[in-house]
DNA sequence: CTGAAAGCGCTTACAG
DNA sequence: CTGAAAGCGCTTACAG
């Protein structure tokens, strides 16, 4: 049975349902002399020009196309004239080079993988930007990635982006679940760096914050204020990057010789919902706190939730620190204080350490790079004193001192 | 000149001045041999697996090794077994196809281009984050490419995605340029939807917001209040939406039967720094307008910094409405009114818009589908009143009727 | 300086 | 069911 159709064979082999079957052998040849013709009578425009298409045309080969195409400088004035007219037939039939042809024999892709947790937080959108911008500037794509934190995801991501061959990733790795494991890196040489967060194999360069610093400031301004009762609302142990956000807390408290409350001190996934159920929790005690940490972006917002939501006057009845300096914390009244994360450096600076281990990966001479241990590095945090904070009225302190 | 190195050929040649120079035809020959050596005796897991490797220790055909991966189901149990074999081979070297290959040869990428002009902005962060959620269910990747607003960067990058053969691509266009043409892009297949903007080309799908009703819904709800003076920042009228937009504050005013206020329309590049000092002027008029509405989530931002620094009092001294529903505008005081736009929901139709014109495509069937007019659907717009609105003070109120 | 040829790593009709 | 072969669109040593 035939129907007929706008494009070859024009008829079409359809079964008893009406539908249409290609592989019907009756037609199977019938069917591919068409698709040929329609082929060669198609405008050249419809489909994706080629070299091939291009010598074609001028009767010249396909190599020649291609080093006129890549800008090879010819010193004959007549081969530099053909080049010209090569050129300009490109052009005009708007010849754009299939480049994963091209990688596929240069073996060299001018793509990233970017992999991070969350692109609707202020933090890591600022991160994306900075990282796609500055591999911009040495012509380097990016392949997004987004985990949501699920290290099933991101292990999924590895592997595809390891199939697309990429030039290398930079990665906010997910926290890390035992039972999801990656395929081992080792095996392919794509290059990897790791921002804000480091993977507990420690194999890679990692861009990192001078967490137990973070910690600390936000926790020591508290403790100067005069607040003892300070909560903080972290995100999951298992991310070495909280653990020392809490270290830094620990030490500020040490320092000023106060005991730490333990039961002040909050950890969960770094979802604001999250954050916002701890701090109602918190605001639901008998004794609440009289200040609150919130280290990152997304657990501040739950916090400003909960504290909304009861109603709390900021900072007279309770402090409040944020993490990161996304513009609307200004904009907030009280403005909130903060300890700010040079995001911004630390995203350039990751890709640029990508694309120097890529350049060593392309130059046999700089072995030494390659198999060089990792580079770590990490950057000061800085506190920012707004509005947000003050000292501890003065019934709260009291109260703080009866409990100890 | 020699030079000992830790990889083939182990002994350099390098110039006078130290530097090694690979191309030296002395050496040559020696360092072709010695690649070779070099990469016998690598261990494999060094370089990427291939097919061809697997085949080879299995003393199979590489065709055979090929569709065992790809799970063609077999009968005999014999070559299931064989299948199976191979798969664990697969596995345990850590073999991961070479997709850019397999793009070349079935000319299908599982790759879109998203284009959009600013991924800090809350936005359009919300927009990538859906699209990229939407085609990952269908297994497609995202490759990010931010415009900054600046159609030459679009241009580029639009080359570049013709050049990497993504299956499509998802654009805000950036506003246009007279000087910049895009190439002409009926030559390439490539099927492309456009979001929140449509190009002035009017040949592409688009899923768009019903702008003229978004600017109408903020300014008729100033109106009910009983503002006159009412202030519209807005993007540059280069950009349809930003036309449409003020095209509904006009129809806000006409049905109320009031005259517009030529001097408090404001446009302008859509970024916070604009808005702020559009906000400036307009508050240091001696005749100060009762309220502003900033038409997208930058111009807020700008305005609110503006409003902040001169210490306005609002709604008490001057009403605000903003575009979009960013989370922190509920976190601000007062709170801010909007005009929510659905944004999420876009984002997801043009996913989906864009798949099935992939789709179609492919299906020499539905030659129909492909040729039809572009499809344009327009999203409705809510209005979300908060607090940062209220009827002007009757001081200005008067203020206002003296100058009509 | 140019062209013919090989080959990157896959997939897939075709012949056995 | 399997293997040999062709070919996707490029680049690039090699021989002229």
């Amino acid at each position: 049975m035939l129907c007929a159709v706008e494009r070859p064979p024009f008829l079409l082999p359809i079964d008893k349902a009406g539908r249409s079957d290609y592989t019907c052998k009756r037609y199977h040849f019938l069917w591919r002399v068409c698709i040929k013709l329609w082929e060669m009578s198609t405008s050249p425009a419809d489909q994706n020009t080629t070299l091939k298409e291009i010598s074609r045309r001028l009767g010249i080969s396909p190599s020649t196309v291609s080093r006129a195409l890549s800008g090879q400088d010819l010193k004959r004035p007549q081969a530099r004239q053909r080049a010209e007219e090569i050129r300009r037939l490109a052009a005009e039939l708007g010849y754009a080079p299939n480049s994963i042809a091209r990688s596929l024999k240069t073996n060299q892709r001018r793509l990233i993988g970017l992999i991070i947790p969350d692109i609707m937080n202020d933090y890591y959108a600022t991160a994306a930007t900075l990282v796609q911008e500055t591999l911009a500037e040495e012509d380097y794509r990016v392949m997004l990635c987004v985990t949501n934190d699920d290290p099933r995801t991101e292990a999924m991501q590895m592997r595809v982006l390891r199939e697309e061959r990429v030039a290398g990733i930079i990665r906010v790795p997910a926290p890390q679940d035992p039972a999801v494991k990656m395929a081992p890196l080792r095996a392919s040489p794509i290059p990897v760096v790791e921002l804000v967060r480091r993977s507990s194999s420690h194999q890679f360069d990692a861009v990192l914050l001078d967490d137990v610093q973070a910690g600390f400031q936000g926790t020591a301004h508290l403790l100067e204020l005069g607040h003892r009762e300070i909560a903080i609302v972290l995100g999951p142990l298992s991310v070495e990057t909280a653990r020392q956000r809490l270290e830094g807390y620990r030490l500020a408290f040490e320092r000023a010789q106060v005991p730490v409350n333990e039961a002040l001190i909050c950890s969960g996934p770094y979802r604001r919902e999250v954050a916002y159920s701890v701090t109602l929790a918190l605001l639901d005690r008998p004794h609440r706190p009289t200040a609150i940490i919130a280290t990152s972006n997304e657990l501040v917002i739950g916090t400003l939730q909960a504290l909304a939501e009861r109603g709390m006057r900021v900072p007279e009845e309770i402090s409040l620190v944020g993490f990161g300096n996304a513009d609307w914390f200004t904009l907030l009244r009280p403005s909130l204080t903060t300890v700010a994360l040079p995001i911004r450096q630390m995203a350039v600076v990751a890709a640029h350490t990508l694309l120097a281990r890529i350049r060593a990966l392309h130059d046999p001479t700089a072995v030494e790079q390659i198999e060089a241990a990792p580079v770590v590095s990490r950057y000061a945090t800085q506190l920012i004193v707004r509005q947000s904070t003050q000292p501890p009225a003065h019934g709260s302190s009291i109260r703080t001192d009866e409990c100890l």
